[in-house]
DNA sequence: ATGGTTGGAGGCCAA
């Protein structure tokens, strides 16, 4: 027993560490709540990253998240957009608003966790090509990129995940002639997508040998998840220094087949981190 | 065949 202990100390000062961290668009968190609670039991992640709360702060199920054994932090919207991070270690140097635009729309959310930067984003959807909506998405996506050089200067291990409401190629997408042109996919949305990547992020899905036909959202219609007729929109990406650390990259799909069900499925990147 | 479904507001809009 002793001895067990004394080996498992020696050997503990070298053994990595990993670090599970997702993202999911739960698509309205009072009605997403239990099988949210749910998947942090069974999914022991130690970061998440949620998209469309939809709550105002003041109705944020902290206590309820508190149960599971997990830290929150939001920046709500009511009925609208709306974003949080759940974590095991507590969260700091938070931002909410991305520099330069006026915007009340709450779609960021950064914060520190254990010496990660993460940032949070719920991309705008575009509604479609030469709309409103999608010229006030390529703006936002504009600002994001000019926030994230700021960002990278500061933190040298930084994720950006969440909902970008882009499919970035066209392995991405169930039926890219159906697609092509269409918002979320459409070659400007790519090119933000890009440029993001070009600052020195890696799409961490990508790293890993994947399914053909994988995807992170169906719509609810027409029997979309039934048929796997989705896109992926939903991405983790990592710095450098992370992407080198990066050990995995999953969908899990098996809350996207619950009863009332998100119309995203979460996604998940695991890093290891060794202190030896 | 330009359909269909969900959430949340509130008696349509966003996705």
């Amino acid at each position: 027993m002793l001895i067990g202990f004394s080996n498992l100390r020696q050997t503990t000062a070298r053994l990595p560490f990993m670090l599970k961290i997702a993202t999911w668009n739960v698509n309205s968190l009072n009605v997403r709540l239990p099988q949210v609670l749910d998947w942090l039991r069974t999914q022991q992640p130690d970061i998440l990253a949620l998209q469309e709360t939809k709550l105002s702060d003041p109705d944020f199920p902290t206590l309820d998240i508190a149960e599971v054994g997990y830290q929150a932090v939001f920046s709500g919207q009511k009925t609208y957009n709306g974003v949080a991070i759940l974590s095991r270690l507590p969260a700091h140097d938070l931002i909410t608003d991305l520099p330069a635009l006026d915007d009340p729309q709450r779609r960021v959310l950064a914060a520190t966790i254990g010496g990660v930067r993460v940032l949070n984003l719920y991309v705008p959807n575009g509604q479609a090509v030469g709309s409103d909506k999608y010229r006030y998405k390529l703006g936002w996506l504009s600002q994001l990129n000019a926030w994230l050089a700021t960002e990278l200067k500061q933190h040298n291990t930084l994720v950006v995940l969440g909902d970008f409401n882009i499919a970035p190629e066209d392995r991405d997408v169930h039926d890219p002639s159906a697609w092509a042109g269409q918002v979320l996919c459409s070659e400007p949305e790519r090119a933000a997508f890009q440029r993001l990547l070009d600052q020195g992020l890696k799409d961490t899905f990508r790293l890993f040998p994947q399914e053909e036909r994988s995807f992170s959202w169906w719509d609810y219609r027409a029997a979309a998840f039934r048929r796997n007729l989705g896109l992926r929109i939903d991405h983790i990406l990592a710095s450098p220094a992370l992407a080198a650390i990066c050990h995995g990259c999953r969908i899990d799909p098996a809350p996207r087949r619950l009863e009332r069900p998100s119309d995203h499925a979460p996604v998940v990147a695991e890093f290891n981190f060794d202190l030896g």
